[in-house]
DNA sequence: GGATTACATCGACGGATATCAATCTACCTA
DNA sequence: TAGGTAGATTGATATCCGTCGATGTAATCC
């Protein structure tokens, strides 16, 4: 996963710990990141981003009854995966539209690989 | 993503809030897949992940300097990955060393694409 | 055996988060 | 313009989570 800077193998069990001054994931990118897989940590959004995701698009009232949450919670739920960039809404008339940000997902799917 | 069933297209801006009852990731599937989420979803780990990776091997002991967190601190985290199924821990002597699971990671990454 | 070391566990504390009732805001319709 | 509706925001609450000091446990070294 992510990126690599050099590699010393320590594996002698008697000369332990050499503190590896190897910053490999800077911290500013691991908030970053830490961010968007902390969106996708709650079985509501997973499902919800499921729903969005098989249907194409979905809106807000759509997804109150199969999630059996309350309408704050699924706005709540909904503005997290936005901001996380991983759906993005778009108002008409009354109602607001999810999609899935295909794009985004794919990019937290290839920082888990190689 | 994940699994699709059918798909309803509701695009119609005058006929909303059709329920839609296709359940297409289930509640049991979503907690088990939040919880890998939800181990990626800490700065720390992500970081300590990204240390693991990147030398092939640490031990316990060499994590707490780069990370900059106490001795308990990173115990829990090296836990949590762990049980999460991303790391793999094998007692030598006295230290712990900690290995990258690069299924498990696939296998997050694959829930992700597609 | 006694001291030391690496790691796990426990207990406590502060901050984050999921949830909902109540309220506010924007938009549509009659 | 008045009433209704979709969704966002606010405030309150209960729970979860990251953190560390203190302590426990197992392995090593002298």
């Amino acid at each position: 996963m992510v990126e690599h800077t050099t590699s010393m193998a320590a594996s002698d069990p008697v000369s332990c710990c050499s503190p590896l001054d190897v910053e490999v994931l800077s911290e500013h990118d691991a908030v970053d990141i830490a961010r968007v897989f902390a969106a996708l940590s709650d079985p509501i959004r997973l499902r919800l981003l499921s729903l969005v995701a098989s249907t194409g698009e979905v809106c807000s009232c759509d997804l109150e009854a199969p999630l059996e949450r309350s309408q704050p919670t699924i706005s709540h739920h909904t503005r997290i995966l936005s901001e996380a960039g991983l759906i993005t809404g778009e108002k008409r008339g009354r109602w607001m539209w999810w999609s899935v940000n295909t794009e985004r997902l794919e990019q937290a799917a290839r920082l888990l690989s190689a």
